[in-house]
Formats: C-alpha cells, structure tokens, sequence
DNA sequence: GCCGTTTTCGGCCCGACTGTTTTCAGTCG
C-alpha cells in the first residue's frame, strides 16, 4: 500500500470519527495524520520497518501502529469496524454545504436519514423542524444545498478558470480606485482544478462600494450572489463563482496571503505565529495580543515568522514552511529554461496543423528542437500512423531539417504500451525514431497489478525513452489507470526512462504530488504540451506551474536539456 | 490522538457568517 492509499484511508477515518461524535481533535490527528503522510519524501515501506514513522511529527503511538498495520498488512481492522458501523451516505452529505457533521449526526441519530435522498425528502416535507436547531430556513438551505452538489459537483479546469478571471481581474485593477490587486486562492496557488476564483485588492474604505458596484456589473456577471462591506459574490455566465474582497492598503499583503489558501497552509502558519507568541489572520500579524506588525507585501509576513518566502505554488503545507524555516525553497523552473518542445501532433495523425506549420512555429517561440510524436496504429480514433506511414513522415522530416540552422526536428512517435505491456511498434520500427514516447489510451479500467503489469513492461523496452501521461486520466472525468506512482517512479529510475508531466490542462499528468518523489529519485521530467495545434504549444505555460507546484528545479526537467544532451541521453538508452 | 523552555494534563488556528436563539453552536474558508 502507497502513500497515497495510506493518507486517504487516515483522512476518511478522521471524517468517520468526526460524524461518530467523537472528539473534534481527535478527527483532526487523523486527517493532519493522513496530509503528513502524503507529504513525506521517503518511502512508507521503509519508515515503517526502520521505526523511523513514529519519530514524524504529528504521528504519535496510535497512528503509527495503524499505519504500520496498513503498509505491512494492506488492511485495517480499525477503520473496516468504523466504515462498517456508518453508513456511506453520511460521509456524501459532508459534501453539501452548510450542512456538517454534526447536523448530520443529528439528523442521522433523530430521524434514522441515511442517504442524501432520504435527507432530501425530509426537508421536501418539513420533517426536520422538530428537531432542535432546525428551523425552515435550514431545510430549505439544504435542499440548495443538494442542488448546488448536483450542478457543480464538477470542478472548473485550471485554463478555463483563469481565462474567466483575468478580464476581471485587469478591470478591478484598471479601475482608478483601486490601489493593489491580485488573483487569489487556488489558481494563484496553480491547482490542477479550480472551484471559485478569487480577487483580493485594496482600496480606501469610501471608495469599497463603488468598486464592488463596478466589479459586479462587468461583463460576464450573471448574477450578484452576495455584498458585505469588504466582500463581493457573483456568478460568471460559466458558472464560475467569483469574489472580490477589498481592505485598506495596509491589510492588502495579509488578505492576500489568507486568501491564497491553501487552508492547510494557513492552519500551519497560524500554528506557528502562535508558538512565536503571534497571531495571524487576514487582518494582520500581531504580537502581545493586537499590537500589528506592518508589512507591506507577503515577504514581510514570511520574514516577521523567520521564513524565506514561499511561492504561492508551494503553499499546500506539503513541507513549504519547514524549507523556508531552513532558507531551502528551491529556484523553481520557469518557461525560458525551456529549451524544446517535445511530443506534439501534426496532420500525419490527429493534429490540426501540418508537420512544418508546427516546426516553424516552435522555432519561432525560441526553443533549439521539435520532438514529433505522431500516434502510433493502434489508436485507430486519432489515425495512427502504419509503419509504412512512418517511413514517408521521416522522409519528410529529413527533408526539412536540411533548411533549418541552429534547430533541429526530432523523429519521435507516441507510441501506445497495449495491454499486456508490449509496444504497438516493433523494435525495428522503434529503432528507425529518435526517441520513443510510451503512454496509454485504450483499456484505461484495469485492475491496478494488470495496470503496474502494463506500465512497467512498457518502461523496460530499451527503446521507450519517456513515459507519456502515465495514468491517462482526463481532469474532466476519467480517472485513468490506478498505478502506485511511487513504484512506478521507482522503476523510472531503475530504467532510466524520462517522465512526462503532460502540460495539457485535460490532463496534467504526472500528477504534481508525486513530482518531489521523481526529483528525489532522480528521474527526470519531461514537460510536453501534447499539443495538437499552433496554439497547443501554449499549453507549456500551465505546465511550468505544474512543475513549479511538485518543486521541480530546471536541473529535473528532461528538457531544459540542450539538443546535443537529449540527443545523448536518446542514443546512449538505446545503446 | 498528539504534544511539552509554562504543562505528562489540558490544551490543540482564526474570524465571519448564519440560523437559531436570547448567548451560542455549527459551518466555512
């Protein structure tokens, strides 16, 4: 059992106890418990048989008996007993706003509801109202609450997220009242999905009304959800929600921080201000009880707690704070250590622009190569190329590589790892390509060993140089195939085989949580944009975030590589 | 359940909002 599993079942257990009843600090042991987990680099297996788990802060005699119990057996007879002894309505119903733990505790032990169903048809008949703290209002918030899930139940994806905000956040900014602002919240912080976006921006408080008044008649705006004197709350004609909060200038870098999240950061943040003798919230640091500390931007926070500072990125309590404490937060790769575009889409496949249109293109973003990697035949849906297909593509290159100077197109193929683990070209297909991009697309539900099975045999070819999007899913509903990443990491490096992290914002896979494993193991990344036009290589942008989020450095990204280093790295894995 | 230069017991992050109440519990971010 991986990390991940192991951090999951630790989280659902705190929600469990939480709905039991029980102890309020008690759930939180096990849902902090379950986050310290995921965040750690090392590897479960061997903290646990060293003993080395019970010395982590945070997990205490309990949780590392239950821990190990889980990594050496697989099972865990506490948490089978809990989740049997609850019925699995109950943790759906979290998901409802407004309504808690305890409300459901409550509804469950007064009236027997156990399903979101139930609970729905209780409040249709005003069947709560008896009970103590239930009044009308409750019921029907409830019941707005269910639709609210139903709709929305999906999150919004990164790029469409930020293509809303950006217009309002130019226009809050261009608004001559205004003196700061910034995105917030999860898309400043880079997260793969988005659920509302947030502005924060400051402004003298006589000049609030006005502002908020502008921001909420923009285009866009479909309807005013909600105004308090420093918060504003609409919906955008694409569902988006969007809040804008305005403070005086002075408060600006402490609303900022708060409402940069990630929750859990501030949770971390707030423990520490205390243990200095502090306090921090969005309207300020203080010391001896309320006395502020200025500080004029973020840094000034950070700094105030003895920390370098850290990027939004990192701010997921994944052990930022403990890096900056140490003035170890990484350099972080950007866009211009960049040097070529590996993994794209042309016409010989499902790409919307030919094979030159795409080349010229990427020359003329800057970067030294242009990897091609058309599908390979058995991926009928997206015209994979035939061998013979491909003998007429290579010609084509050769022909074009003759009128470029200083840039180079690289003879790549996505070539698909079928189900028993075997390429869909053979090696002396394999052989006539550069470099060879391995990923999956058809029979994404196996069971997780076929699935390692798969994976891992495709990794050991000698001709596979990087592993494209590993799991397959789709950001927007398909969870793709079930790998222990860690393991699957674990085998990068011992095949030395390059990881994509694909930057397409569908996907964004390699996951960024497994991202500091990679760079601790020494495998390297390759961010490609698995663009299928022109306009796809932009994607490349969402990516650096995605790498910057898993602490990715350019000395772990594949290619920030010149061309005569990945030329090497591809000949030498062949050799 | 975890933890200890105030503590091995008694704390454990902060503030706003809401709905239900006459002072507060529950929820959220």
């Amino acid at each position: 059992m991986d990390k991940k599993q192991v951090s999951t079942i630790l989280e659902e257990i705190g929600t469990l106890l939480e709905l039991k009843g029980e102890n309020f600090f008690k759930s939180r042991a096990y849902e902090r418990g379950g986050r310290t987990i995921l965040s750690l680099s090392e590897d479960i297996s061997d903290l646990v048989e060293s003993g080395e788990i019970r010395k982590i802060e945070g997990i205490g005699s309990a949780l590392a008996d239950k821990i190990t119990e889980l990594v050496t057996t697989g099972k865990l007879e506490y948490y089978e007993k809990l989740k049997a002894s609850i019925p699995p309505g109950l943790v759906e119903m979290t998901a409802i706003p407004g309504f808690g733990p305890k409300k459901i505790k409550k509804v469950y032990d007064a009236l027997d509801i156990k399903t979101i169903t139930e609970l729905e048809k209780a409040c249709k008949e005003d069947g709560l109202k008896e009970l103590e703290g239930f009044g009308k209002t409750t019921q029907r918030n409830i019941l707005q609450g269910i639709e609210f899930l139903r709709k929305h139940k999906e999150r919004h994806l990164f790029h469409h997220a930020l293509m809303a905000a950006q217009p309002l956040l130019e226009a809050v900014r261009n608004h001559p009242k205004v003196m700061r602002a910034e995105l917030a919240g999860s898309l400043r912080r880079k997260k793969e999905t988005i659920k509302d976006i947030d502005i924060v921006a400051s402004a003298r408080d006589k000049d609030v009304e006005e502002i908020m008044h502008f921001f909420s008649t923009q285009p866009g705006v479909k309807k005013v959800t909600g105004k308090g004197p420093t918060k504003c709350s609409v919906v955008l004609e694409k569902g988006i929600n969007a809040d804008l909060r305005i403070l005086p200038d002075d408060k600006f870098a402490f609303i900022l921080h708060h409402f940069t999240g990630s929750a859990e950061h501030n949770t971390a943040m707030r423990s520490l201000a205390k243990k200095m003798g502090m306090k921090v919230s969005e309207y300020g640091l203080f010391k001896n009880e309320d006395e502020l500390i200025p500080c004029k931007d973020e840094r000034g926070i950070f700094a105030a707690l003895g920390l370098s500072y850290i990027p939004p990125e990192l701010r997921e309590d994944n052990g930022e704070i403990e890096a900056a404490a140490e003035n170890n937060i990484p350099a972080m790769v950007e866009l211009a250590d960049i040097k070529g575009i590996l993994h794209c889409h042309s016409t010989w496949s499902d790409g919307a622009n030919t094979l030159e249109e795409m080349a010229l293109a990427t020359q003329e973003m800057g970067y030294q190569y242009f990897g091609i990697c058309d599908h390979s035949e058995i991926v009928v849906y997206a015209r994979g190329m035939t061998p013979e297909q491909v003998k007429e593509q290579h010609a084509e290159i050769d022909e074009l590589n003759k009128k470029f100077t200083d840039f180079k197109i690289l003879k790549g193929t996505e070539c698909d790892i079928i189900n028993d683990g075997s390429l869909d070209y053979p090696d002396e297909v394999l052989a006539t390509f550069d470099f060879v991009v391995a990923s999956v697309h058809t029979n994404l539900h196996m069971s997780g060993d076929d699935a390692m099975n798969r994976i891992i045999k495709g990794m050991q070819n000698r001709y596979v140089d990087i592993l494209g999007h590993p799991t397959g899913r789709l950001l927007s509903g398909r969870d793709g195939l079930p790998l222990d990443m860690y393991k699957i990491i674990d085998a990068a490096a011992e095949y030395n085989v390059v990881i994509e992290l694909n930057a397409s914002p569908h996907r964004f896979d390699i996951d960024w949580r497994y991202c500091k494993y990679a760079k601790e193991k020494g495998v390297l990344i390759s961010i490609n944009p698995d663009a299928h036009s022109i306009d796809g290589i932009n994607d490349m942008e969402y990516g650096i975030g995605i790498a910057q989020k898993g602490w990715l450095e350019r000395k772990n990204i594949f290619n920030a590589l010149s061309l005569a280093a990945v030329e090497t790295f591809f000949k030498r894995k062949r050799a």
